[in-house]
DNA sequence: TTTTAATTAATAACGATTATGAATTAGGAG
DNA sequence: CTCCTAATTCATAATCGTTATTAATTAAAA
């Protein structure tokens, strides 16, 4: 996963301004292993941003991918997450709340990514998704 | 995949009635195997009953999904697709106007079926998608 | 044939995301 | 350091796929 050096290179490389709302989204992309929802991401730059707008999010984010930086996972009716980590690798995923968590299988990723070189194109992403009620939302049904 | 005959068995046992609105729709996802979205089944049914209401679409997909008889495609922006094949195969998308076709690859789905009973859960779904832009998509840009 | 709960169909409502446009600002040129 | 300008932000409106609502209709059991 890359760091904030680099995606402060990678933006200005591209000719992109660095300020500071896209480097509190950043943050929180980059820094902690989860899979925040735009939402989410809006509610804790908030805390540091008091002003910023969930149009400012939506943006970056559409840039991050747009650099290939970060990949959207998205799900019917609920909203999309993102995920810092690009490689190829496992989410095991509740179809109701979308609450996503990464499944290690190291063998698997390795021969899914085998898979991948053999085709006769470059695909620009990919998912590997297991559905299964998590706890909370398995107990309302 | 299963035919109209077990379709309608299964409908009945569960205590839902088998319409002609539901025959159709059903006839549309089990005979190709394409991966329409909603408003793709609603133009086609619509040949045949003209009065029928998208809503009414939406309703049986919705049974369908529950009954575990079809497997819903989401993806952000863009309408979901249905699949009539809920077996694990991996799908190759257009992650711009959502065109999807199967990649047949026997091999690869028996390892991902063992993968798979080999957890400590029954998964209720699952998705192995690969992005890639489809010919139109790429030449627009 | 009658009855009744399930289903249909039309339309309103919803919610996540995008589009719009005026105000602000990062960052290069002088 | 200051000025300039295009990029960016922010607020709000618009969009669009899907769900909710409800009155009219119908499948299918009695």
């Amino acid at each position: 996963m890359l760091t904030l050096k680099q995606i402060i290179t990678m933006l200005h490389q591209k000719g992109h301004k660095v300020t500071p709302q896209r480097l509190a989204i950043c943050e929180i992309l980059f820094s902690y292993k989860s899979h925040p929802t735009a939402d989410e991401i809006y509610k804790r730059v908030s805390q540091k941003f008091p002003t910023i707008s969930l149009s400012t999010i939506y943006q970056t984010l559409n840039l991050l991918m747009k650099l290939g930086l970060i990949q959207e996972l998205g799900f019917p009716n609920i909203s999309s997450r993102y995920d810092a980590n690009t490689s190829p690798h496992i989410h095991i995923i509740c179809p109701k709340c979308g609450n996503t968590q990464d499944y290690e299988d190291k063998k698997f990723e390795e021969l899914w990514s085998k898979f991948i070189t053999k085709l006769n194109f470059k695909p620009i992403g990919q998912r590997l998704e297991i559905y299964k009620y998590c706890d909370k939302c398995s107990k309302i049904g």
